[in-house]
DNA sequence: ACGGGTGGAGAACGATCGTTCTCCGCTGGT
DNA sequence: ACCAGCGGAGAACGATCGTTCTCCACCCGT
Protein backbone atom coordinates (compact mmCIF):
# COMPACT_ATOMS: atom_id res chain seq x y z
CA UNK A 1 0.00 0.00 0.00
CA UNK A 2 1.46 3.30 -0.46
CA UNK A 3 2.58 5.29 2.29
CA UNK A 4 1.00 8.50 1.70
CA UNK A 5 -2.43 6.70 1.67
CA UNK A 6 -1.68 4.81 4.80
CA UNK A 7 -0.67 8.32 6.84
CA UNK A 8 -3.87 9.39 5.72
CA UNK A 9 -6.00 6.75 6.63
CA UNK A 10 -4.30 6.13 9.56
CA UNK A 11 -5.25 10.35 10.79
CA UNK A 12 -8.68 10.03 9.53
CA UNK A 13 -8.92 7.01 11.77
CA UNK A 14 -6.80 8.76 14.67
CA UNK A 15 -9.25 12.03 14.24
CA UNK A 16 -12.37 10.79 14.10
CA UNK A 17 -11.37 8.52 17.12
CA UNK A 18 -9.56 11.07 19.41
CA UNK A 19 -12.50 13.42 19.09
CA UNK A 20 -14.93 11.38 20.03
CA UNK A 21 -13.53 9.55 22.54
CA UNK A 22 -10.82 11.50 23.95
CA UNK A 23 -7.28 11.20 22.98
CA UNK A 24 -5.71 9.56 26.06
CA UNK A 25 -9.24 7.37 25.90
CA UNK A 26 -8.40 5.71 22.43
CA UNK A 27 -5.18 3.27 21.92
CA UNK A 28 -3.05 2.44 19.36
CA UNK A 29 -4.46 -0.62 18.79
CA UNK A 30 -7.85 0.92 18.27
CA UNK A 31 -6.73 2.95 15.27
CA UNK A 32 -5.30 0.08 13.86
CA UNK A 33 -8.40 -1.66 14.39
CA UNK A 34 -9.97 1.78 12.91
CA UNK A 35 -7.54 2.53 10.15
CA UNK A 36 -6.41 -1.30 8.80
CA UNK A 37 -2.93 -0.28 8.85
CA UNK A 38 -0.65 -2.18 10.47
CA UNK A 39 1.09 -1.38 14.67
CA UNK A 40 4.20 -1.94 12.43
CA UNK A 41 3.38 0.53 9.54
CA UNK A 42 1.68 2.88 12.34
CA UNK A 43 4.74 3.27 14.18
CA UNK A 44 6.97 3.65 10.43
CA UNK A 45 4.88 6.93 9.69
CA UNK A 46 4.73 8.06 13.40
CA UNK A 47 7.46 7.58 15.79
CA UNK A 48 5.36 7.19 18.83
CA UNK A 49 2.05 8.13 19.75
CA UNK A 50 2.86 11.98 20.49
CA UNK A 51 3.85 12.06 16.92
CA UNK A 52 0.32 11.30 15.93
CA UNK A 53 -1.42 13.18 18.18
CA UNK A 54 0.72 16.00 16.77
CA UNK A 55 -0.55 15.68 13.05
CA UNK A 56 -3.84 14.75 14.17
CA UNK A 57 -3.66 18.38 15.50
CA UNK A 58 -2.13 19.78 12.58
CA UNK A 59 -4.24 18.62 10.12
CA UNK A 60 -7.38 19.00 11.82
CA UNK A 61 -6.10 22.89 12.14
CA UNK A 62 -5.69 23.35 8.71
CA UNK A 63 -8.89 21.88 7.41
CA UNK A 64 -11.16 23.98 10.22
CA UNK A 65 -10.00 26.90 9.33
CA UNK A 66 -10.21 26.16 5.46
CA UNK A 67 -13.95 25.51 5.82
CA UNK A 68 -14.40 28.84 7.86
CA UNK A 69 -12.72 30.77 5.20
CA UNK A 70 -14.64 29.29 2.61
CA UNK A 71 -17.54 30.02 4.48
CA UNK A 72 -16.51 33.45 4.98
CA UNK A 73 -15.72 34.23 1.62
CA UNK A 74 -19.59 33.72 0.61
CA UNK A 75 -19.84 37.20 2.03
CA UNK A 76 -19.17 40.21 0.64
CA UNK A 77 -19.39 42.97 2.85
CA UNK A 78 -17.05 43.39 5.89
CA UNK A 79 -20.05 43.41 8.23
CA UNK A 80 -21.12 40.28 6.61
CA UNK A 81 -18.14 38.40 6.67
CA UNK A 82 -17.57 39.42 10.22
CA UNK A 83 -21.43 37.81 11.28
CA UNK A 84 -20.61 34.56 8.78
CA UNK A 85 -18.32 33.19 11.20
CA UNK A 86 -20.85 32.95 13.85
CA UNK A 87 -23.10 31.48 11.41
CA UNK A 88 -20.39 28.75 10.06
CA UNK A 89 -20.27 27.94 13.71
CA UNK A 90 -24.21 26.89 14.50
CA UNK A 91 -23.33 24.99 11.46
CA UNK A 92 -20.46 22.96 13.25
CA UNK A 93 -21.94 22.93 16.41
CA UNK A 94 -25.44 20.88 14.96
CA UNK A 95 -22.88 18.68 13.24
CA UNK A 96 -23.62 15.14 14.46
CA UNK A 97 -21.16 13.79 16.98
CA UNK A 98 -19.97 17.58 17.14
CA UNK A 99 -18.09 17.16 20.88
CA UNK A 100 -16.76 21.24 21.49
CA UNK A 101 -13.15 22.56 20.07
CA UNK A 102 -10.74 20.05 19.62
CA UNK A 103 -7.80 21.96 20.97
CA UNK A 104 -9.91 23.14 23.90
CA UNK A 105 -10.76 19.85 24.75
CA UNK A 106 -7.31 18.32 23.88
CA UNK A 107 -5.49 21.41 25.88
CA UNK A 108 -7.20 20.66 29.04
CA UNK A 109 -7.07 16.66 28.65
CA UNK A 110 -2.67 17.30 27.84
CA UNK A 111 -2.21 20.53 28.15
CA UNK A 112 -0.30 20.01 31.50
CA UNK A 113 1.48 17.21 30.31
CA UNK A 114 2.18 17.65 27.07
CA UNK A 115 3.86 20.89 25.32
CA UNK A 116 3.42 19.99 21.85
CA UNK A 117 0.04 19.63 22.68
CA UNK A 118 -0.33 22.67 24.71
CA UNK A 119 1.60 24.65 21.83
CA UNK A 120 -1.04 22.80 18.97
CA UNK A 121 -3.63 24.82 20.83
CA UNK A 122 -1.60 27.98 21.69
CA UNK A 123 -0.79 28.61 17.68
CA UNK A 124 -4.52 27.20 16.62
CA UNK A 125 -5.99 29.95 18.94
CA UNK A 126 -3.92 32.36 18.17
CA UNK A 127 -4.29 31.81 14.00
CA UNK A 128 -8.23 32.21 14.88
CA UNK A 129 -7.92 35.22 16.38
CA UNK A 130 -5.55 36.54 13.90
CA UNK A 131 -7.82 35.67 11.18
CA UNK A 132 -11.11 37.58 12.95
CA UNK A 133 -8.31 40.77 13.14
CA UNK A 134 -7.92 40.27 9.82
CA UNK A 135 -11.68 40.69 9.25
CA UNK A 136 -12.07 43.53 11.94
CA UNK A 137 -9.28 45.49 9.99
CA UNK A 138 -11.12 44.98 7.06
CA UNK A 139 -14.26 46.56 8.38
CA UNK A 140 -12.52 49.63 9.84
CA UNK A 141 -12.84 48.13 13.62
CA UNK A 142 -9.89 48.26 16.19
CA UNK A 143 -8.01 45.33 17.27
CA UNK A 144 -9.82 45.12 20.58
CA UNK A 145 -13.09 44.79 18.98
CA UNK A 146 -11.61 41.40 17.15
CA UNK A 147 -10.13 40.56 20.69
CA UNK A 148 -14.08 40.66 21.64
CA UNK A 149 -15.20 38.39 19.35
CA UNK A 150 -12.66 36.13 20.09
CA UNK A 151 -13.83 35.87 23.27
CA UNK A 152 -17.59 35.37 21.91
CA UNK A 153 -16.81 32.48 19.71
CA UNK A 154 -14.50 31.00 21.97
CA UNK A 155 -17.00 30.97 24.53
CA UNK A 156 -20.07 29.78 22.24
CA UNK A 157 -17.34 26.83 21.48
CA UNK A 158 -16.66 26.29 25.30
CA UNK A 159 -20.29 25.92 26.05
CA UNK A 160 -21.73 24.00 23.15
CA UNK A 161 -19.49 21.54 23.65
CA UNK A 162 -20.27 21.03 27.64
CA UNK A 163 -24.22 22.06 27.03
CA UNK A 164 -24.41 20.16 23.41
CA UNK A 165 -26.49 23.70 22.91
CA UNK A 166 -25.69 24.66 19.49
CA UNK A 167 -27.90 28.26 20.06
CA UNK A 168 -24.86 29.96 21.78
CA UNK A 169 -23.55 30.34 18.11
CA UNK A 170 -26.93 32.36 17.40
CA UNK A 171 -26.30 34.21 21.01
CA UNK A 172 -22.96 34.91 20.00
CA UNK A 173 -23.33 36.36 16.87
CA UNK A 174 -26.28 38.68 18.27
CA UNK A 175 -23.44 40.14 20.68
CA UNK A 176 -20.64 40.50 17.63
CA UNK A 177 -23.38 42.02 15.73
CA UNK A 178 -24.21 44.30 18.81
CA UNK A 179 -20.49 44.82 18.83
CA UNK A 180 -19.66 45.75 15.87
CA UNK A 181 -22.06 48.27 15.28
CA UNK A 182 -21.58 49.76 19.20
CA UNK A 183 -17.82 50.33 18.26
CA UNK A 184 -18.83 51.49 15.13
CA UNK A 185 -21.17 54.18 16.85
CA UNK A 186 -18.08 55.16 19.00
CA UNK A 187 -15.90 55.90 16.13
CA UNK A 188 -18.15 57.58 13.51
CA UNK A 189 -20.96 59.36 16.75
CA UNK A 190 -20.28 61.33 19.04
CA UNK A 191 -18.75 58.78 22.34
CA UNK A 192 -21.94 58.55 23.31
CA UNK A 193 -21.59 54.57 24.26
CA UNK A 194 -18.49 53.80 26.06
CA UNK B 1 -7.07 10.91 62.70
CA UNK B 2 -10.70 12.46 62.46
CA UNK B 3 -12.04 10.83 59.01
CA UNK B 4 -13.49 14.25 58.25
CA UNK B 5 -10.12 15.64 58.55
CA UNK B 6 -8.78 12.81 56.29
CA UNK B 7 -11.59 13.78 53.58
CA UNK B 8 -10.40 16.77 53.49
CA UNK B 9 -6.76 16.43 53.59
CA UNK B 10 -7.37 14.03 50.38
CA UNK B 11 -9.50 16.28 48.84
CA UNK B 12 -7.02 19.56 49.33
CA UNK B 13 -4.70 16.75 47.65
CA UNK B 14 -6.85 15.56 45.15
CA UNK B 15 -7.74 19.06 44.19
CA UNK B 16 -4.12 20.85 43.53
CA UNK B 17 -2.93 17.87 41.93
CA UNK B 18 -5.75 17.28 39.67
CA UNK B 19 -6.42 20.73 38.33
CA UNK B 20 -2.31 21.02 37.76
CA UNK B 21 -1.34 18.08 35.61
CA UNK B 22 -5.03 17.09 34.77
CA UNK B 23 -7.57 14.38 36.05
CA UNK B 24 -6.01 11.14 34.50
CA UNK B 25 -2.12 12.00 34.94
CA UNK B 26 -2.61 12.07 39.02
CA UNK B 27 -2.70 8.66 40.15
CA UNK B 28 -4.51 7.59 43.70
CA UNK B 29 -0.65 7.06 44.94
CA UNK B 30 0.09 9.91 44.47
CA UNK B 31 -2.78 11.53 46.24
CA UNK B 32 -1.69 9.79 49.12
CA UNK B 33 1.48 10.80 49.07
CA UNK B 34 0.25 14.41 49.13
CA UNK B 35 -2.23 14.51 51.33
CA UNK B 36 -0.85 11.51 53.81
CA UNK B 37 -3.97 9.96 53.80
CA UNK B 38 -3.28 6.18 53.60
CA UNK B 39 -4.77 3.97 50.35
CA UNK B 40 -7.34 2.42 52.48
CA UNK B 41 -8.32 5.44 54.26
CA UNK B 42 -8.54 6.94 50.66
CA UNK B 43 -10.53 3.96 49.64
CA UNK B 44 -12.89 4.14 53.24
CA UNK B 45 -13.67 7.27 52.25
CA UNK B 46 -14.33 7.41 48.38
CA UNK B 47 -15.01 4.07 47.13
CA UNK B 48 -13.10 4.48 43.65
CA UNK B 49 -11.27 7.17 41.64
CA UNK B 50 -13.99 8.63 40.00
CA UNK B 51 -16.03 9.22 43.21
CA UNK B 52 -13.08 11.37 44.26
CA UNK B 53 -13.05 13.41 40.74
CA UNK B 54 -16.85 13.96 41.82
CA UNK B 55 -16.07 15.00 45.12
CA UNK B 56 -13.20 17.38 43.74
CA UNK B 57 -15.15 18.56 41.10
CA UNK B 58 -18.71 19.69 43.49
CA UNK B 59 -16.13 20.67 46.78
CA UNK B 60 -15.03 22.99 44.00
CA UNK B 61 -17.85 24.33 42.72
CA UNK B 62 -19.14 25.66 46.09
CA UNK B 63 -15.98 27.38 46.72
CA UNK B 64 -15.91 28.73 43.26
CA UNK B 65 -19.37 30.19 42.69
CA UNK B 66 -18.88 31.82 46.49
CA UNK B 67 -15.56 33.60 46.02
CA UNK B 68 -17.51 35.34 42.68
CA UNK B 69 -20.69 36.03 44.86
CA UNK B 70 -18.34 37.64 47.39
CA UNK B 71 -17.04 39.52 44.94
CA UNK B 72 -19.67 40.53 43.32
CA UNK B 73 -21.59 41.76 46.77
CA UNK B 74 -18.88 44.76 47.09
CA UNK B 75 -20.82 46.11 44.73
CA UNK B 76 -24.23 47.93 45.12
CA UNK B 77 -25.85 48.99 41.41
CA UNK B 78 -26.32 46.35 39.49
CA UNK B 79 -24.20 47.73 36.40
CA UNK B 80 -21.26 47.37 38.58
CA UNK B 81 -21.97 44.08 40.41
CA UNK B 82 -22.28 42.39 36.45
CA UNK B 83 -18.64 44.14 35.80
CA UNK B 84 -17.83 42.74 38.90
CA UNK B 85 -17.32 39.45 37.42
CA UNK B 86 -14.83 40.59 35.18
CA UNK B 87 -12.86 42.01 37.62
CA UNK B 88 -12.97 38.46 39.43
CA UNK B 89 -11.92 36.47 36.95
CA UNK B 90 -8.77 38.58 36.07
CA UNK B 91 -7.27 38.80 39.61
CA UNK B 92 -8.11 34.61 39.11
CA UNK B 93 -6.09 34.57 35.74
CA UNK B 94 -3.66 36.71 37.55
CA UNK B 95 -2.74 33.86 40.45
CA UNK B 96 0.17 31.66 39.98
CA UNK B 97 -0.46 27.98 38.47
CA UNK B 98 -3.81 29.39 37.11
CA UNK B 99 -4.17 26.88 34.38
CA UNK B 100 -7.85 27.30 32.72
CA UNK B 101 -11.21 26.51 34.15
CA UNK B 102 -11.23 23.37 35.75
CA UNK B 103 -14.74 22.23 34.24
CA UNK B 104 -13.80 23.21 30.57
CA UNK B 105 -10.97 21.08 31.41
CA UNK B 106 -12.37 18.27 32.95
CA UNK B 107 -14.76 18.10 30.05
CA UNK B 108 -12.52 17.66 27.41
CA UNK B 109 -10.17 15.10 29.76
CA UNK B 110 -13.06 12.83 30.99
CA UNK B 111 -16.64 14.35 29.14
CA UNK B 112 -16.88 11.84 26.60
CA UNK B 113 -16.00 8.60 28.94
CA UNK B 114 -17.35 9.92 32.27
CA UNK B 115 -21.20 10.98 32.25
CA UNK B 116 -20.22 12.01 36.00
CA UNK B 117 -17.71 14.48 35.26
CA UNK B 118 -19.83 15.54 31.96
CA UNK B 119 -22.62 16.18 34.71
CA UNK B 120 -20.76 18.33 36.80
CA UNK B 121 -19.37 20.13 34.23
CA UNK B 122 -23.19 21.11 33.18
CA UNK B 123 -23.88 21.74 36.46
CA UNK B 124 -21.67 24.55 37.21
CA UNK B 125 -21.91 25.46 33.79
CA UNK B 126 -25.22 25.91 34.23
CA UNK B 127 -25.32 27.63 37.86
CA UNK B 128 -22.95 30.15 36.73
CA UNK B 129 -25.81 31.27 34.00
CA UNK B 130 -28.01 31.00 36.39
CA UNK B 131 -26.21 33.70 38.34
CA UNK B 132 -25.56 35.58 35.58
CA UNK B 133 -29.50 35.59 34.90
CA UNK B 134 -29.87 36.89 38.37
CA UNK B 135 -27.41 40.03 37.64
CA UNK B 136 -28.97 41.09 34.31
CA UNK B 137 -32.46 40.83 35.32
CA UNK B 138 -31.70 42.78 38.85
CA UNK B 139 -29.94 45.25 36.16
CA UNK B 140 -33.38 44.97 34.55
CA UNK B 141 -31.54 43.57 31.21
CA UNK B 142 -33.04 40.69 28.93
CA UNK B 143 -31.67 37.10 29.74
CA UNK B 144 -30.37 37.01 26.08
CA UNK B 145 -27.82 39.33 27.52
CA UNK B 146 -26.94 37.15 30.31
CA UNK B 147 -26.34 34.51 27.73
CA UNK B 148 -24.09 36.93 25.96
CA UNK B 149 -21.98 37.75 29.08
CA UNK B 150 -22.01 34.10 29.92
CA UNK B 151 -20.37 33.40 26.46
CA UNK B 152 -17.69 36.20 27.25
CA UNK B 153 -16.46 35.06 30.61
CA UNK B 154 -16.66 31.87 29.18
CA UNK B 155 -14.45 32.49 25.96
CA UNK B 156 -12.18 34.28 28.65
CA UNK B 157 -11.82 31.71 31.06
CA UNK B 158 -10.99 29.10 27.80
CA UNK B 159 -8.70 31.74 26.25
CA UNK B 160 -6.36 32.90 29.55
CA UNK B 161 -6.26 29.15 30.28
CA UNK B 162 -4.90 28.38 26.72
CA UNK B 163 -2.79 31.49 26.01
CA UNK B 164 -1.61 32.18 29.65
CA UNK B 165 -3.09 35.87 28.91
CA UNK B 166 -5.16 36.99 31.68
CA UNK B 167 -5.90 40.44 29.61
CA UNK B 168 -8.98 38.14 28.20
CA UNK B 169 -10.65 39.15 31.36
CA UNK B 170 -10.13 42.98 30.90
CA UNK B 171 -11.56 42.46 26.75
CA UNK B 172 -14.42 40.67 27.88
CA UNK B 173 -15.01 43.23 30.89
CA UNK B 174 -14.90 46.00 28.09
CA UNK B 175 -17.36 44.31 25.54
CA UNK B 176 -19.85 43.23 28.86
CA UNK B 177 -20.08 47.11 29.27
CA UNK B 178 -20.36 47.58 25.70
CA UNK B 179 -23.08 45.03 25.81
CA UNK B 180 -24.92 46.22 28.93
CA UNK B 181 -24.95 49.71 27.41
CA UNK B 182 -26.16 48.42 24.35
CA UNK B 183 -28.99 46.41 25.40
CA UNK B 184 -30.21 49.55 27.61
CA UNK B 185 -30.00 51.91 24.93
CA UNK B 186 -32.07 49.42 22.65
CA UNK B 187 -35.14 49.46 25.39
CA UNK B 188 -34.76 52.93 26.59
CA UNK B 189 -33.75 54.48 23.35
CA UNK B 190 -35.51 54.06 20.08
CA UNK B 191 -33.99 51.01 18.72
CA UNK B 192 -31.34 52.31 15.96
CA UNK B 193 -28.77 49.20 17.46
CA UNK B 194 -29.85 45.86 16.97
C1' DA C 1 0.01 -6.94 81.25
C1' DC C 2 -2.48 -8.59 77.42
C1' DG C 3 -5.34 -9.53 73.48
C1' DG C 4 -8.15 -7.79 69.89
C1' DG C 5 -8.87 -4.72 66.60
C1' DT C 6 -7.80 -0.49 64.03
C1' DG C 7 -5.02 1.72 60.75
C1' DG C 8 -0.75 2.45 58.10
C1' DA C 9 2.93 1.07 54.74
C1' DG C 10 3.60 -0.95 50.96
C1' DA C 11 3.51 -5.32 48.25
C1' DA C 12 0.60 -7.72 45.11
C1' DC C 13 -2.74 -8.35 41.46
C1' DG C 14 -4.99 -7.62 37.26
C1' DA C 15 -5.95 -4.73 33.57
C1' DT C 16 -4.57 -1.47 30.10
C1' DC C 17 -1.50 0.46 26.91
C1' DG C 18 2.63 2.10 24.34
C1' DT C 19 6.09 -0.09 21.98
C1' DT C 20 8.76 -3.89 20.11
C1' DC C 21 9.51 -8.53 18.54
C1' DT C 22 8.50 -12.96 16.31
C1' DC C 23 6.81 -15.62 13.01
C1' DC C 24 4.99 -16.38 8.64
C1' DG C 25 3.11 -15.66 4.06
C1' DC C 26 3.60 -13.19 0.00
C1' DT C 27 6.11 -11.09 -3.89
C1' DG C 28 9.47 -10.18 -7.30
C1' DG C 29 13.65 -10.86 -9.55
C1' DT C 30 16.66 -14.49 -11.66
C1' DA D 1 11.37 -22.93 -8.91
C1' DC D 2 13.83 -20.50 -5.37
C1' DC D 3 15.39 -17.24 -2.26
C1' DA D 4 15.67 -12.71 -0.15
C1' DG D 5 13.19 -9.35 1.95
C1' DC D 6 9.04 -6.70 2.89
C1' DG D 7 4.79 -6.31 5.40
C1' DG D 8 0.99 -7.96 8.32
C1' DA D 9 -1.06 -10.26 12.44
C1' DG D 10 -0.70 -10.62 16.79
C1' DA D 11 2.07 -12.15 20.80
C1' DA D 12 5.20 -10.31 24.10
C1' DC D 13 7.32 -6.98 27.15
C1' DG D 14 7.58 -3.41 30.41
C1' DA D 15 5.52 0.33 32.61
C1' DT D 16 1.69 2.46 34.86
C1' DC D 17 -2.30 2.50 37.61
C1' DG D 18 -6.65 1.38 40.07
C1' DT D 19 -7.74 -1.60 43.60
C1' DT D 20 -7.06 -5.11 47.12
C1' DC D 21 -4.41 -7.78 50.34
C1' DT D 22 -0.85 -8.82 53.81
C1' DC D 23 1.61 -7.92 57.56
C1' DC D 24 2.76 -5.52 61.46
C1' DA D 25 2.88 -1.78 64.99
C1' DC D 26 0.18 0.55 68.10
C1' DC D 27 -3.65 1.57 71.19
C1' DC D 28 -7.27 0.74 74.49
C1' DG D 29 -10.30 -1.59 77.50
C1' DT D 30 -10.18 -5.13 81.05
Amino acid sequence: MDSAIARERALDAAEELFYARGIQAVGMDAIRTASGVSLKRLYQLFPNKERLIDAYLERRDLRWRAQLAERVDQETTPRRRILAVYAWLYDWFREPGFRGCAWINGYGELGATSPAVAERARAHKQAFKDYLTDLTTAAGLPEATAEQLRLLAEGAMATAGIMHDPESARHAERAAALLITADTQVDTDTRRIT
